[in-house]
DNA sequence: GTGGTCTAGACCACT
DNA sequence: GTGGTCTAGACCACA
């Protein structure tokens, strides 16, 4: 579990929480069957509280990404390379969606987004 | 003014405002010295209180894209072409700094991220 | 009658407008008895209200620094010399006592006031 | 705490706090990580609205001198001496400038506002 | 319990 | 009639 949390970031911690393990899950960082730390220990490391870690195990399950065994532990998917990827393009689509939108409503034509793009990138 | 507001948005009202606001002015759809509607009959037409419009008028001057003068009303500041696409693209770039940090999260690349923007638009 | 009025200062206009004048009152660059511009005049040239120009005459005769004559106009006191130099003393030490409350505040001592007002002036 | 509301002033509630606080933190009384009190609480015991200690928090953080964590509270944020030293002359300055102009409109020398203010200190 | 947002109505200063 | 400020109370998201 490599997690970084910001206090100061406009993002609640539970998604913060959430998206990176997501992230980490699509990727194949974590593999499958990968046992997540307990919810108290992992809000003990990460110095967050309880209600926190549920809130963001809660939305990987909700996610599918993840399953809970009452007593045993959260785990992570069985998901074979193709769903991953599937999953992690949908995941992205949907936040690209909202950029685009944004970028939009400032009257950037694609040109001008991919030139941005590539200078902060 | 022609504003669209969306109470189910995850945006909070005074937000999606000036952003739309915003986004005119730098688009030109709003000229220089605009009168920008008194508060109360902002308030009154989109049907939110008037604190909210006021936040949202504050925000714009803080953005320095109009000026208040007390008893007279709200107008667009006197920008340059260059200077409204100096703000544009310092709005832009800010938001987009977010959306690659969440994209590099996934490990895409510039290109795929530029294949999928392509794809989206 | 040379006046600076600026619409974005956060002082109000009508104070702007008493505040240049009786200071060139008790400078001596308007002599007793010099005749002020009529209200209309002075609103349309400064391009202010009528209102607000009433304002500030109304101020400047409550300060005793001109008085009016129905049907006439309005005009600059007598006021001798050492007058006039109480009259201005009073006005800079009752700025300044509000001035010096506000360094205090921030635990400034008199050394180092004065050294910041050397910088800045 | 030591917050002194004064409904008389010509500056508005909320200025008075932020000025105050400010004050406070940049002469070091309220030290790196002091955890500012609710906004509930604060404005029961200051006997204002509660919008009204928000917009004064909202001005601290803008001035970067607290940070806020949703669900947490407010704290100060870390600064240094040298940081703090200059974040104050910053607020005095900005103040001063206005001072000086005032005075200067008097046709006061530098040597005279020395000397009134070594008087009135 | 904490901050974040919003409402509806009010009073005041300024133009 | 305009903006500037303030109130008292409410609901929600977050920890």
């Amino acid at each position: 579990m490599n997690i970084a949390i910001s206090n100061t970031s406009e993002k609640p911690i539970y998604q913060q929480l959430y998206e990176q393990i997501s992230a980490q899950i699509v990727r194949g960082e974590l593999e499958s069957g990968y046992n997540l730390p307990p919810i108290r220990q992992a809000a003990t490391e990460l110095r967050v509280s309880i209600i926190t870690v549920k809130k963001a195990w809660e939305e990987l399950e909700r996610l599918g990404l993840i399953y809970t065994v009452t007593g045993k532990g959260c785990f992570v998917n069985e998901l074979s390379p193709s769903e991953k990827l599937h999953k992690r393009n949908e995941m992205i689509a949907k936040q690209m969606q909202n950029d685009i939108a944004y970028y939009q409503s400032f009257g950037l034509t694609l040109e001008e987004v991919v030139d941005l793009l590539k200078e902060i990138y």
